[in-house]
RNA sequence: GCGAAUAUGGUGAAGUGGUUAACACGCCGGAUUGUGGCUCCGGUAUGCGUGGGUUCGAUCCCCACUAUUCGCCCCA
């Protein structure tokens, strides 16, 4: 049997319902917040990401999907998103012809090429926004506001935000010195792990596990003594506006994130839900205001996010919360004969152009299975044809929660389902805060896949 | 890249070196000559991840491979 590649999840039947009704929210959720969707290429060329995410990374050195195309030139299938988004601002000139700033967002698959396990696939799908041409501390609380946001609405509780700040290259490059300073004559009495981070990347040993009780750890520099005084200033507005956004947060001083690119705001978002495995960051994301440069645009500031789904719906399922998700048809319709079974096949027609969800039995069951199929379908209303009240142009409708069975006349069929499939739709929409949810997209008959692959 | 565990039908699973691979759910059919969801009866794996080996004989023992799951590194 040929399998699906290694890391990657087929998503259907319920599941995908659910994928696409949290895709519903983000849209609906970034309409509000006036960012506007982009798509980017899945893959790019390999040098966007190298020069992009750093030479050094991990992500880059050994997590990407590398190949060259049949013209030989090197291509990398996407592992995140703000690099790409970046590589079209720029070659798009959006710092000219957009309204400043430009509020990007993102929903599809990313690709790392990497062991896979609870939380982590080779195939993952991330949302993110990024918010290019401001410098502003309210766009960095503004966007760690917009996953805590998304999370509420969804009814997630048992999350924790985490912020810090890195400051400006200066501040950056001072600190790392003292850390280095600091660390040198312990580092032989460190994890192997801590002595290669040691060399490549020191900020990283704050994040070991390993020693994480070791005193030599809890004691190190913290980045925010070396903040300078400007530094330390924009991170305080950063605080007051995020107190203002009534966003609940964390500062934690060993919150150093792996990509190159960032500086001044670093955040995460952990879930801390029983059951969790140890992949529980459901989104990171901070500032980034070198990275335009680096990829030969104009000198412009970025902040922005990213949100693994396949980890938020993890953390729904483990909060057991029910998404809002209709999954059941309206109408059934039974026809046994060839002449019902004609009958029904208009009838079922015009129903569902009428506006209702209209099923019917495609294998030739008998009434009674087909009545356990309208029941596996979770039916609400039965249409049952019998050749005699047709001959009398009745019709039988029954109720199949209250199991009350009527005979209507033919002509008064689709006036009856406008009556009682109405009344349940408004009972609904009082009940549910997120139902005036709409999709952003302008297909007619969209159903917000977004063609990413979901 | 490193480490550990697991691998039986549509599903959950039991089981044994040797005729027909338990049980439950599901599904299909019948009792019910067109109104069910309860009950009863019957059917439902050319077969125990793949390839080798040991053996008179392997689903059960050994090896390799593959896949899945979990952890490390790293990361959402």
């Amino acid at each position: 049997m040929v399998t699906k590649p290694k890391g990657c999840h087929d998503i259907y039947g319920t599941e995908a319902k659910k994928w696409q009704y949290v895709n519903k929210v983000i849209d609906s959720l970034m309409e509000k917040y006036n960012y506007s969707y982009i798509r980017t290429p899945i893959f790019e060329s390999s040098e966007v990401f190298h020069r992009g995410m750093g030479e050094t990374t991990d992500v880059v050195t050994k997590e990407t999907y590398d190949f060259v195309d049949r013209a030989n030139r090197k291509m990398t299938l996407r592992p995140e998103g703000t690099a790409g988004i970046v590589r079209s601002y720029i070659e798009n000139k959006m710092y000219g012809n957009m309204p400043n700033p430009v509020k990007l967002y993102y929903n599809g698959t990313m690709y790392r090429y990497e062991r896979p396990q609870s939380g982590r696939d080779r195939e993952l799908t991330q949302f993110g926004v990024e918010l290019l041409g401001s410098d502003d501390p309210l766009s960095d609380a503004e966007v760690i506001s917009i996953p805590v946001n998304l999370f509420k609405i969804l009814g997630l509780q048992e999350i924790k935000v985490k912020i810090n700040s890195l400051g400006d290259n200066a501040s950056r490059n001072n600190y790392r010195e003292a850390l280095k300073k600091y660390f040198e004559p312990h580092i032989s009495s460190f994890c192997e792990d801590c002595q290669e981070r040691f060399v490549k990347n020191p900020l990283r040993i704050l994040d070991c596990k390993v020693d994480k009780d070791n005193p030599i750890l809890k004691n190190a520099p913290k980045t925010l003594d070396y903040l300078n005084e400007e530094s330390n200033l924009r991170f305080e507005k950063v605080k007051e506006y995020l107190k203002a956004l009534e966003v609940d947060y964390e500062v934690d001083p060993k919150l150093v994130r792996g990509l190159d690119y960032y500086n001044h705001t670093v955040f995460e978002i952990e879930a801390h839900v029983e059951g969790f495995g140890s992949n529980n960051v459901l989104g990171a994301g901070g500032r980034y205001n070198g990275l335009v440069e680096l990829l030969d645009g104009p000198k412009t500031p970025g902040v922005g996010f990213a949100c693994g789904i396949g980890r938020l719906m993890m953390a729904l399922d483990l909060e057991n919360i029910d998404l809002d998700i209709k999954d059941d048809v309206e109408i059934f319709v039974m026809a046994v004969s060839d002449t019902e079974k004609n009958y029904a096949v208009t009838l079922v027609q015009s129903l569902r152009m009428s506006g209702f969800k209209v099923e019917m039995d495609y294998t030739d069951r008998n009434l009674k299975g087909q009545f356990k199929q309208a029941d596996r379908l979770n039916a609400k209303y039965l249409i049952i044809l019998n050749d005699k009240d047709l001959a009398k142009n009745e019709i039988k409708v029954k109720n199949n929660i209250t199991k009350e069975e009527i005979t209507l006349e033919l002509d008064y069929l689709l006036y009856y389902f406008d009556e009682v499939l109405q009344d349940e739709e408004y009972i609904n929409e009082n009940e549910d805060l997120t139902s005036d949810i709409e999709c952003s997209c302008h297909h007619h008959d969209c159903k917000c896949h977004h063609e990413e692959g979901e």
